[in-house]
DNA sequence: CTGAAAGCGCTTACAG
DNA sequence: CTGAAAGCGCTTACAG
């Protein structure tokens, strides 16, 4: 882009400030010198510089999101949702995929500061020092999607209670043998609350929960489908239901299931978590926890952008804000009622 | 970030050139002075300002990218791998999702361009005056993912090659009466190629294609549920197997076949397009046309980059580079071989 | 090895 | 309504 506003501003015979003043259209220009500015900018076919704008204004419209894996269609759909609400409001969106790689998500926040990035959203809920640190200094407002006891604002939903919900539900169809294939213990929310969740709905109803029964996991399906094979070597017979802490990992399990010529709901029945695409595609569909996804992505924006229009820069000091959002158990057809 | 190099340069007592010279660790400096800057950096808790490195680089090390839709698995896979690799070249992803709206994308390549990105990738297949003058114009290295018959560097798969291979595969399998549930005929190649190749095919080998035999969607699983419920209601019977141009469409088919109680492939056989998880999920598992998602995403890279470290901006001039790469059929269990 | 100064392409008081 | 000029936070010849 060889063509800068004083280029515009020689063509059309007038300052910079004018072509400026066109261009951001905020205070009153005379009709025949915006027009002048109009011609000349099509003619040279100008496209003004955000670079140099952001410098200038301390602004630069960015959202940097820290996503764990773009191909989990939960995440996707959630990504999805912020670009179309945030682009409404102006905002453009830098995204970076984690994929297993945590070391990843502080070198990503670097470079989000560095870009002068107006805000994040961090979906990723594993801690580490660095990150911890990270979060304690930046004065960049952020979003995230996990309660990680740091007093930031929060958007989420209460894991453990639909952990309690998911468990309390196969309890009450009959069951009293329950595996669960929980996520990574080290993810506060998706990991651990909703495998709590799970422990305390299964003592609160005395049937306990033997550490055998339960697998982790990193929420794809190719692992729901291998812990569910785990399981069903090593412990076959002494459950009449899983709980798994994603629906992809769900629906690994169901195949794996299937693939050992057993029967859902009929032999095992299976119930999932997030209300993803795939609890519909998979057959029986998924009985589900399912998260509003319309909600979170909605509210992380407005969250977020309250902070960045906040000019008194004050969302340390607030007391933070914490979004609960309620979850709903779907029921469909991959769970059964037993007798006691 | 109110601290900027100047504050740095002052607390260390050295000048604002020593300070960017260490930060960029180009030209040598003493240890000593290395030092003091690095503790004044440390202490002061400095993020350099990338917008004003760009600004005066005229380099932003963003790469904008113009994905269909995030929520697709494959159009995920693909985003996925392109952030990995981009990202190890020190490149960062600026992602817009265009969900049907064909009009953001060319608000998304004015905007990437104003952002002065040093390159772009367009997965978007369907071209309006709009969006063409823009290509025409733009001095920005840029790869499309679709043949777009304006000459642009392009990486593709031969998506005629492709879908006459998977109707042969069904006529060889003995089918002679295809369905098709293409995509939409203005995407010149997921689109028109794919269902030409089809067509191709089919008078090949002397067996014709009904028109009435052909759909077209928008590659999601619920369109293909619902294209297959139309074809069940108003051809049944007249064809023995269904050519989708996407794994999603082809698994929403196979769902909806068996939704009316028929067999897959027992009844009717199904052969997808693209590879992607789903085609793995569903049960029976989708023969398909397998994309190579890897090389794709790869070769998409390597081309942009090479185009934008091409100091002599001669992308234009060249002739262009098309990269054609191969596909594969993977077999699995939802066709079936019929008698004559 | 080190620093003073110009300049990247904009916006925005300030003055007229 | 319009314009000259300072400045956003960096880098990079240039000079020493």
């Amino acid at each position: 882009m060889a063509v800068k506003i004083k280029d515009v501003a020689r063509a059309a015979g007038v300052s910079v400030t004018s072509v400026s003043r066109v261009l951001n259209n905020g205070e009153h220009v005379s009709e025949k010198l915006e027009k002048k500015v109009r011609r000349a900018i099509e003619e040279l076919n100008y496209s003004p510089s955000l670079i140099a704008k952001s410098l200038k204004r301390n602004k630069t419209n960015l959202i940097g999101v820290i996503i764990p894996d773009i191909t989990s269609n939960f995440q996707a759909m959630i990504l999805s949702r912020i670009e179309e609400i945030a682009g409404r409001r102006g905002y453009n969106l830098l995204v970076s995929n984690i994929v297993e790689d945590t070391g990843k998500v502080v070198k990503y926040l670097n470079i989000y500061q560095e870009m002068r990035v107006d805000g994040m959203v961090l979906m990723h809920e594993k801690l580490n020092g660095d990150i911890e640190n990270f979060l304690n200094k930046t004065d960049i407002p952020l979003v995230v999607h996990a309660d990680l006891g740091m007093n930031l604002p929060t958007v989420i939903i209460d894991d453990f209670q639909a952990g309690y919900d998911a468990a309390s539900y196969l309890i009450a169809q009959g069951h009293r043998k329950i595996a669960m294939i929980a996520g990574d213990p080290r993810d506060v929310c998706a990991g651990l609350r909703r495998m709590e969740g799970y422990t305390a709905a299964c003592r609160d109803h005395g049937i306990g929960s033997k550490e055998t029964l339960i697998r982790h996991g990193d929420y794809k399906l190719d692992t729901g489908y291998r812990l569910m094979a785990e399981l069903l070597g090593e412990a076959r017979g002494e459950f009449t239901a899983v709980l798994a802490a994603s629906d992809d990992m769900a629906a690994g399990a169901v195949n794996c299931i299937r693939d050992h010529g057993l029967h859902v709901p009929g032999d095992i029945s299976v119930i999932g978590f997030d209300g993803s695409q795939i609890a519909d595609i998979v057959r029986p569909r998924l009985t589900t926890i399912r998260q509003p996804v319309e909600q979170i992505s909605e509210r992380t924006v407005e969250l977020l952008l309250e902070m960045i229009e906040d000019e008194g820069e004050s969302w340390r000091k607030d007391r933070m804000k914490t979004v609960v959002l309620g979850h709903e158990l779907v029921e469909r057809g991959s769970c059964r009622r037993i007798e006691a």
